[in-house]
DNA sequence: TGAACAAACTAACAGTTGTTAGTTTAATGT
DNA sequence: ACATTAAACTAACAACTGTTAGTTTGTTCA
């Protein structure tokens, strides 16, 4: 395990501030007092605030990128990648609590990076839909609108950030299997 | 129908920015020059930005509690009554999308207001709570997870907000029937 | 016609914002 | 022992923040 650079300690500590704020309403000074130091000793570890944020979001999307493409290249039915993308999200979830946080609700206060962040969502929601729609066709997944199906599934994973924290004595792999009962056997013929 | 005042106006296009933006990158400068007046104009109209904030989602709120009071006072099953609650979400969410906005994402931003809206939100998730925990009583509902399921559909309901603007051919009564399909068949027995 | 009023305006305030420049401090490796 | 370097510091900046005070404009109605 690699000890963490203060640019990284400084990026883990903003997410934790924007979460309950949002970006918009941490300063750099509350962030410097949260660190133990002076707003302006930030700048001697990264460039700018933004800077913070794109790290925080890009890096987390990026991996949700990666985790689809590998879901996507396995031979599982259309049932089982869905069990593979709830894996996924709790899995990122649990393990970037904070990250999740900016993603869902700072990603439109990216700058030059924002145009590149909703390509990566817009090509991770047409890859779930393409899942679904070959569920559907092949008839292992009832025929509703897979868009709303998307749309309920994905916003439900979306949100677990928010929930896990709550839970003290928190199984992952029986929330994955909770899940996985709770959002597919409603979808499941 | 009554004509709008001018401080009512105020809050509609308030809500728009802050939906856009969030709540603390929304200055009163933007705000009126999206109203087409100067900053210290809306002065005439509100006290402050926070009340603002207040107005937009403690208003909301309050529908929310109305809504679940008239569900839980109805002598309707279980499933009769998430049947309800999916259709209070619907048309609260449909009639008031920026509004749900700030709802979900700056209540933190809420001063004095701010336990009183903690109080109505938990009071509300109480009160779903029980409706699943009778259903799964009289075996109405599977046995899983009461904590889960709320999560589940809560979430996917408060985030309509988002999903709905997107289509626009929207059937309100059939995203009802839909969302009733895809979240209570996963449950029922 | 003129009083009353709603609603805009200009000008300014005190405090906060992200950020830069230049300097000091303490630990590290040769 | 000394040069290097990481990481803190103080001081300051220009721009922006929510808000107040006092004034002007235009419409309504007695």
């Amino acid at each position: 395990m690699k000890k963490e650079t203060r640019q990284e300690e400084i990026i883990r500590i903003a997410a934790r501030l924007f979460k309950e704020k949002g970006y918009s309403a941490v300063t750099m000074r509350d962030l410097a007092a949260e660190m133990g130091i002076k707003a302006a000793s930030l700048y001697n570890h990264i460039n700018s605030k933004q800077y913070i944020l794109d790290m925080i979001i890009i890096t987390l999307a990026e991996k949700f990128t990666d985790g689809m493409q590998q879901i996507q290249s396995s031979d599982d039915n259309c049932i089982g990648k869905l069990k593979q993308i709830i894996e996924l999200h709790v899995k990122l979830s649990s393990q970037n609590i904070y990250g999740m946080a900016s993603l869902n609700n700072d990603w439109m206060h990216l700058a030059e990076k924002r145009d590149y962040y909703k390509k990566l969502r817009s090509n991770y929601e047409e890859d779930f839909r393409s899942i679904l729609e070959e569920g559907i066709a092949s008839g292992e997944i009832v025929n509703e609108k897979p868009e709303v199906m998307m749309f309920s599934i994905l916003t439900t994973l979306r949100s677990l950030y928010i929930w896990i924290p709550k839970k003290e004595d928190l199984n992952l792999r029986e929330l994955s299997a909770t899940l996985n009962q709770i959002l597919i056997k409603g979808i499941n013929k």
